[in-house]
Order: C-alpha cells, then structure tokens, then sequence
RNA sequence: CGGGGCGUGGCGCAGUCCGGUUUAGCGCGCCUGCUUUGGGAGCAGGAGGCCCCGGGUUCAAAUCCCGGCGCCCCGACCA
C-alpha cells in the first residue's frame, strides 16, 4: 500500500478523553475513531490488525474442528424468554422495537441463538459432537464503557459454541478448545495465563480465564506460588484458606457503645481503635423480596460470584430503604445479633470471639459479640474474596496476585440450556437427550488493545509480526530524490511481487515525520532509503522493538526482509 | 446509578469568575507559494467556528440564570 493513497490519520497529540496508553495509540495511531461513548469505527489501518487476529483465530478453530457460521444480530425476545435471560441479562441487553411492537434484542452472545437452531437440525447423536462458531459484532449495553475497544458497548467477538452427546466428550472437547485458545494468544505475541473463573451470567460450572499480564489491567488473578501447584483462578471466584484468628481469648459481655456517625468498617475500627479484623462485617442481601444478612470479617470483601451461588444467582445488594425495615437501622449499623432473618457467614466469621458489629440501632455497635453465643447462623459458606497473603486451598502455599486483561474465556455449560430450551436429539437407544454444550469466547477487537498496553513505547506501538498492519515499511527519506525514489520503489514491487505486506511512504514530507509516523503506528520493520544509497550502495533495515539497525546492499535487501519476516512470524 | 470534571474550527487549549475592547484568540493539522530535506522545518499568504442544544435575564450573552443533551474520570458488570 502506497501512504499517499490510504487513508491513515495520525495525530500529533492525544485526544483528551482517553486516558489509557492503548487507547491513546490506537487513536494517535489512527487504528480507530470514537463516534459515541463506547462505539468506535475502526479505520483501515485498525482493520487491517483486526482481520489479522481473525485469521489466526479462523485457523486455529479449524484446527479445532470448529466450523464457522454467522448468526443474526437481532433476535426475538421469546427465544430470550425461553432461557430465562430476557430478564436476567438486565439493562446490558440491548432491545429494539420492530414497527409492530416485537421486541428484539441485539446479540450480547449467542447460546439461545445456536441452541434454537441446532435443537432445529441436528436431531441425532450421530451429528455429534459438533461445534460452531462466527466472528461477528456483539452489543452489550455497558454500565460504564471506557478504554476505548477495551470494554465497548459495540466490539467483535468470536464466540464458538459445541454441541455434544455425554459429559465426557465434552470434557475432551473442552481440552481442545483449551489447547486452540493457549496458541492462539501465543500466536499473538501475549503472556497470559488460563485461570479458573466464574461462569457469571453465561452459566456452567467449570470455566476458565485466559488473562493478558498486564498491571493496567481490570482483572485480578490469584495464584499460588508454588509453581508445582499452578493454581490461579479469578479473584472473584479464588479459593482459598483465609488465616483464621483464632483466639483463647476468654469471652467477655456484649457491650453496647455509642458510635455516632460511624458507619464504615474504616471509621469503627478507627473510632474504637480495634482492627478491621476483629469487625463482622454485616451485608444485606434481598432475594425475591427476602432480606437476608451475608457476615464477613471487616477486613474482607464479599465475593459476590461466590454468594450468588451459595445463596441464590438472582441475590441483590438491599436498598438503603430495605436495610431500615429490616434492621431498624441506617446503612452502616447493622449487626447479626438480634437479628431475625435468615443469617449465613464466611468461614473466616466462624473463629472469631469478641467481635465488633453493629447494634442494628443508628449511631450503636455491639462490642463482645461470640458467633453461637449471641446468635447463630444458617449456613457457613465460601464467600469471601481471597487475596494475595492468604494460603492456597490446595496445597498450602502462599497466594500471589497479579492484573491482567482477560481476552477469553470457555465454559462446560452442561444442559442449562438444552434443557431450558429443550434442545434434545435421538440417543444410540433411540432416547431423547439433552444436548450437552460448551460455549468458548474471544474478545477479538479487546486483543488488539491488548496486544498494544503489552507492545508499546514512548513513540508508539510495537506490533508482533503476526498482527502488525503491515509486516515492513519502506521509507525514501527524499521521495523527490530520482535515485531514492527508484530504489524504493523497485524494493516496493519486488516485496509486493513475494507476497509481503508493504507499506511505502511515499509522501512529500521531511524524513523526521516519516521516521515519527513510522514509529507510531508500529511496522515492525523499516526499510530507509536515503544518503547511504548513493554513499555505499545500502539501505537501512531497522527493527521497531529494538531499534537495532543494519545496513545492507540494495540488492540483498529483499531477502533480508523476507527472512526477518519469516522468522518473526 | 452515586461522586468529580468537561463541552469554543479536524485535534489540543485560552477566553467564562467580573457581560461590552474579539472582527471569538493561540498551538498543531489543512490549502497556496518559495526555501529546506536522516527524527514531527522556516518564511509569506489563506481557508475553516449554529462558542453542545433550548429557553430566560439584558440595550448587549461564549460569558449570568433555568432546563436538557453529550463526553471523560473514580466506584458496583464482562470478551
């Protein structure tokens, strides 16, 4: 491609309203242009690195045995009631009205979409097992999108979907999808790590992460660090063993005290000079119209992926409103003892003596309070965040966390929605069964964004081979130069002729913006023509990740180039 | 949804507090010409603006008041 005949739109300074490195690139960059909060038009250059992924993740479905299809974006509300999601999908769903009044919602993802029309046409265990996917735009209505592809209301996904007889061919495809997911993300140049996670509002039971390491990142991974052990899992949904503080301490009376304006673990503990730790945490949670109180050591975090499944998916945090019916009391003062509702408590609850917790009174805590003495709870659960300190549940070890960017995620789904759906298929006996399904999704367009916050400097993007917009760039220093001009182009048409994509910048401008622009959009090789043609004979090829430079005879150039970009890819 | 900030040519900003001196200004980018040509050149000339929208106050509004809308950042969702 000829610069002076694409369309690529670099700019100078960022845009003030993006405040994230990849964000900033891939603006600066002109990869992409923001047309609304969360909706972007990806110009050619961002296509091309887009369509770049696509090809890697095409090929490594195939390989997969996945075979590609392209669903509807739009559709109806009944296929959505059916599973249950019409309502629990929330306001990120997003819905249409046809001029009739039928409702409509636009793909967030696809299982009641495949699941209908695969319940429609494979009807016999001998199509299994089967899996297919598309690579097509997603609409989710975001609470707050922000770092520009990163989390977008609008953004390409692949989402693959497969379709088995019995658990365990599952279970094997599963693995495969695992494998084709690990060298996708290498192929893309990442350092990342599968993590285990929870299923959230796409159901199943066991499911994993693949997270981009990055400290920018929005998700938190525990792992252990007994490298033996490997367990690493979202920290959402990690388990692991908390430290208990145990205590002989001998129990002493309940103790009312006056704490005026002392709602927040941070001031009580403040306030009466205790630890965090030694605070009960008390969270109202209402289910159906049902309050319930959720215990948690003060210095913990409530997991709610953890609490949605031990106590019920549809739980919500109470109202303010809610919290004063059922506690007598503001936000802030609420308290197990006395209590009456159902109460259930993290593990970490269940050692503690002469705890603190609020008097379910405004303004009141109780001091002294003994779990089983002042009051007791329903159910002991799992449902606290772990974090970095804590021991892994497997083996002991001390857990370490990190950030990253979750590019992926593949789930077991089991039959939750065969069986919602109904979506049956003869058995070798002739039996009705319910499909057994797998669902495995990529964020394609968040990849690049990725791919850029783990590639990039001071003066741009450093682009891996494998997703770069252009393998190599060629740049005459003086395009007005006959000599100059010539030999780039020559070299233009002999890499153009083997197939390598070339970018030659053929504008009539001064060789610093050039180099500058050439840094920016981050062509991982550059192929100067200037002074040192006419001198020795050479030109220069330099290398964007590390700026080592070499020069070499025109006339060897371009099987230097080749090589370079065979062996980088 | 709660908290904070912003909205002025394509981009980045000043002007707004304290209404009139602005023909609405600056830098970048854009166009023309000349010079320049290895890390975002110089000079000269030029184009480009419903000052977010609607109402109000006033002799007079980018500026003050009321009401909307949009955008960004920080917290609860997810690829």
């Amino acid at each position: 491609m000829r610069w002076t005949q694409s369309f690529i739109t670099t700019l100078r300074e960022p845009p003030s309203d993006a405040d994230l490195v990849s964000h900033r690139l891939m603006i600066r960059a002109g990869l992409i242009s923001k047309l609304s909060s969360g909706i972007y038009t990806f110009l050619p250059l961002g296509l091309r690195v887009l369509k770049k992924v696509e090809a890697i993740v095409r090929d490594e479905m195939a390989r997969a045995g996945a075979e590609e299809l392209l669903l509807p974006i739009l559709s109806p509300a009944e296929l959505w009631e059916e599973s249950g999601r019409w309502g629990e999908y929330g306001k990120e769903l997003m819905r249409v009205k046809d001029r009739h009044g039928r409702e409509f919602a636009l793909g967030p993802t696809h299982e009641e979409i495949i699941t209908d029309l695969v319940r429609n046409r494979a009807k016999s265990y001998r199509q299994l097992p089967l899996c297919l996917y598309q690579i097509q735009t997603k609409f989710r209505d975001e609470i707050r999108p922000r770092f520009g592809v990163m989390r977008a209301r609008e953004f390409m996904m692949k989402d693959a979907y497969s379709f088995h007889e019995s658990e365990e061919c599952l279970d094997k495809y599963y693995r495969v999808m695992h494998e084709a997911y690990t060298r996708i993300f290498e192929r893309c140049g990442f350092r990342f790590r599968a993590v285990l996670a929870d299923s959230g509002l796409i159901g199943g039971d066991v499911t994993h992460e693949f997270v981009a390491l990055a400290d920018s990142g929005e998700s938190v991974v525990i792992s252990c660090s007994n490298p033996d052990c490997g367990y690493a899992a979202t920290a959402e949904s990690a388990e692991g063993i908390i430290a208990r503080v145990t205590s002989d301490e001998k129990e002493n009376a309940l103790e009312k005290v006056h704490t005026p304006g002392m709602g927040s673990v941070e001031e009580v503990s403040a306030f009466l000079g205790v630890s965090p730790s030694r605070l009960i945490k008390t969270l109202l949670y209402t289910v159906d119209g049902v309050t319930v109180s959720v215990l948690v050591r003060g210095d913990r975090e409530i997991s709610e992926a953890k609490l949605m499944r031990a106590l019920d998916p549809g739980a919500r945090l109470s109202t303010p409103g809610e919290i004063l019916d059922a506690t007598g009391a503001a936000v802030g003062y609420a308290g197990p003892v006395g209590l009456d509702m159902k109460i259930i408590a993290d593990e970490g609850v269940k050692g503690m003596v002469n705890a603190v917790s609020g008097a379910n009174e405004t303004d009141y805590h109780l001091l002294n309070i003994v779990p089983g003495r002042d009051f007791s709870v329903d159910g002991y659960f799992d449902i606290a965040c772990v974090r970095a300190g804590d021991r892994c549940g497997r083996c002991g070890s001390e857990l370490a966390d990190y950030r990253g960017i979750e590019l992926g995620q593949i789930f077991k789904l089991g039959t939750k929605y065969s069986e919602k759906m109904g979506a049956v298929f003869s058995g070798r006996n002739g039996e009705q069964r319910f499909f057994v399904m797998g669902c495995y999704g990529i964020g394609v367009s968040r990849i690049i964004a990725a791919a850029i916050e783990s590639g990039h400097d001071k003066d741009g993007i450093i682009w891996p081979m494998s997703i770069a917009p252009y393998c190599v760039t060629i740049v005459p220093v003086n395009y007005s130069d006959p000599a100059i001009r010539e030999s780039a182009e020559a070299l233009y048409g002999a890499l153009r002729r083997d197939g390598v994509e070339t970018l030659i910048d053929d504008r009539d401008e001064r060789a610093g913006v050039k180099f500058k622009d050439a840094d920016l959009i981050g062509v991982p090789l550059r192929v100067t023509v200037g002074k040192k043609l006419s001198s020795s004979g050479t030109v220069e090829l330099t290398k964007r990740s590390d700026g080592q430079t070499e020069d070499v005879p025109v006339n060897e150039a371009v099987n230097r180039i080749m090589d370079f970009v065979a062996q980088e890819a």
